[in-house]
RNA sequence: GGUCCCAUCGUCUAACGGUUAGGACACCAGGUUUUCAUCCUGGCAAUAGGAGUUCGAUUCUCCUUGGGAUCACCA
């Protein structure tokens, strides 16, 4: 059994969207599993399509998602160099052997012309096919008009991984440009040689190729090539409608993701989940158990639409599963403002109560923002709440007064003080529901916020008391 | 339009031809002598339609319908 070697083969027209971090996880999955290695190759010859900078964007978009190549443009390898563009003279004797076995020829028509028969073909209702019109005594190639291949057509039956057996009929195979007139090879060539000379033996690729399949097995055969292991990936859907998810329907860059507090970990396990499962009702997998389980045979063979509900979900769970140091590290660029100067150790110990609610690390400060600043009282959090626009401002007023004198003498450990509040309900007669509410909201604000007692413990027995003092002010 | 691919809860999905069609997200209702976005319990909710094969079809076959892809000197 020959290495597994798989690659990933973007054009750098843009971002790297959850489509493409797809196909690159997958082929990613497979040559890890087989102990293989994943290729990053650049396909970058159309000149007028290409988007400045986007080269770089793609690998770091890959190193931030953690999918790690062994050969690609900025590493190099034994097959370099790994940008199409740069490997024009690997083109051209392949080239030449096609014209030399006859099976590529110049083609002389213009633009205007081809497009000419084209509105034919659709004015007679037929599909237009380059070889009904394939000139008799073509000129040689002089380099300054397209390279077509001479195809010839016939039926194909041949497996995929993930669709099963395929076929096709002989109406599909079509003299395709081989080389444009710009000297550039298109992608239905250059390809098929670079996967060959990379010696590449899955080729793993998206399902808007799958059509023109039937052409690249017809040129397989010209260049006397074996056919690698082909594997279609169904698309991705856009959030509404059921459109394949591209940059137009509103595809994100995957670096905002991260950007807005999503774990690489998350990302990958969302999108290796897009279409794929291990068959049994595992969700959560690290990226390290799906090395292990994944295979190309229990791909889904129809299109996913992308949810971002349970994106935020398992990110959730994903945050949790992190040890406090890991999840401290991550968080180094979410912290608001008002954290910048607060030691390491007051910062985990927040950290510590919040971990359970962060769905995104973007949470962070709306979480944690009044342990490090003064609240703003909003007195409407207690006018809005069911039970508590019930109290009077008296009671309140007596509520926390109660509260503070207790908590003056307290210890401020959390054990402590969870006994000094419960004898608080005792003495107060109120429900928890309704006295901790109150205390939760007089010194924190916040819509939200961890475990009480905790919650009082870090803040600190001074504050805790003088912010119970501005919400007994307020009260009056 | 031609060709190809696809079709289970709203969404992601599971189910050697034999299951009360399972799980997860979302949603709803309870619970956790403490709020809450965590956690726990429960609920709602699907085999697109029609034939056929079979003792028995989500599963196999065909037709219909629906969706998608592709028909470039783009990838």
């Amino acid at each position: 059994m020959t290495d597994v070697r798989t690659r990933f083969a973007p054009s750098p027209t843009g971002f790297l969207h959850v489509g493409g971090v797809r196909t690159a996880l997958f082929a990613w999955l497979v040559a890890k599993q087989a102990k293989g290695q994943f290729i990053l190759r650049i396909e970058d010859t159309d000149q007028a399509r290409e988007v400045e900078g986007s080269a770089d964007h793609l690998i770091s978009s890959l190193k931030a998602l953690g999918i790690t190549y062994d050969e690609g443009p900025d590493i190099g390898g034994p097959y370099a160099p790994y940008l199409q563009s740069q490997r024009l003279d690997t083109y051209k004797p392949w080239a030449q052997k096609l014209i030399d076995s006859g099976r590529a020829y110049a083609d002389p028509y213009t633009p205007e012309e081809i497009q000419g028969f084209r509105d034919e073909a659709r004015a007679d209702k037929r599909a237009f096919l380059y070889r009904d019109h394939r000139p008799e005594n073509p000129p040689a190639w002089d380099g300054t008009m397209p390279l077509r291949f001479k195809s010839e057509p016939k039926s194909y039956e041949w497996h995929d991984e993930v669709m099963g057996d395929l076929h096709s009929g002989p109406e599909v195979i079509d003299d395709i440009i081989l080389i444009k007139s710009d000297g550039f090879p298109t992608y239905n060539f250059a390809h098929i040689i670079d996967d060959a000379e990379m010696k590449i033996t899955h080729v793993i690729r998206g399902q808007e190729f799958l059509s023109s399949q039937p052409n690249y097995l017809n040129i397989y055969e010209a260049l006397d090539l074996a056919f690698p292991i082909f594997a279609t990936m169904p698309h991705i859907l856009g959030e509404s409608g059921n459109k394949k998810l591209g940059k137009r329907d509103g595809a994100k860059d995957v670096l905002d993701y991260l950007r807005d507090g999503y774990l690489p970990e998350t990302m990958i396990n969302f999108i290796a989940s897009l279409g794929w499962n291990d068959g049994t009702e595992q969700e959560i997998f690290s990226t390290t158990e799906l090395i292990e389980k994944f295979s190309l045979a229990r791909v889904q063979r129809s299109g996913a639409r992308f949810d971002e509900q349970r994106l935020l979900w398992m990110n959730g769970q994903h945050i949790r599963l992190l040890s406090l140091d890991d999840l401290y590290e991550r968080v180094t660029d979410f912290w608001p403002e008002s954290a910048k100067k607060v030691s390491t150790e007051s910062k985990k110990q927040v950290l510590i109560l919040v971990q359970d609610r962060l769905k995104t690390l973007a949470d962070l400060p709306t979480l944690t923002d009044y342990f490090f600043t003064e609240p703003t009282p909003n007195w409407s959090m207690i006018t809005d709440n069911k039970q508590l626009s019930k109290l009077s401002n008296e009671e309140i007023n007596s509520f926390l007064s109660q509260t503070k004198s207790a908590l003056e003498s307290s210890e401020f450990d959390a054990e402590s003080i969870q006994n000094t509040l419960n004898s608080l309900l005792e003495t107060t007669g109120q429900k928890p529901g309704i006295l901790f509410s109150l205390i939760r909201l007089a010194v924190s604000w916040a819509p939200f916020s961890p475990v009480l007692n905790e919650t009082l413990s870090v803040l600190g027995k001074d504050t805790v008391l003088s912010r119970l003092d501005s919400a007994i002010e307020l009260a009056k």
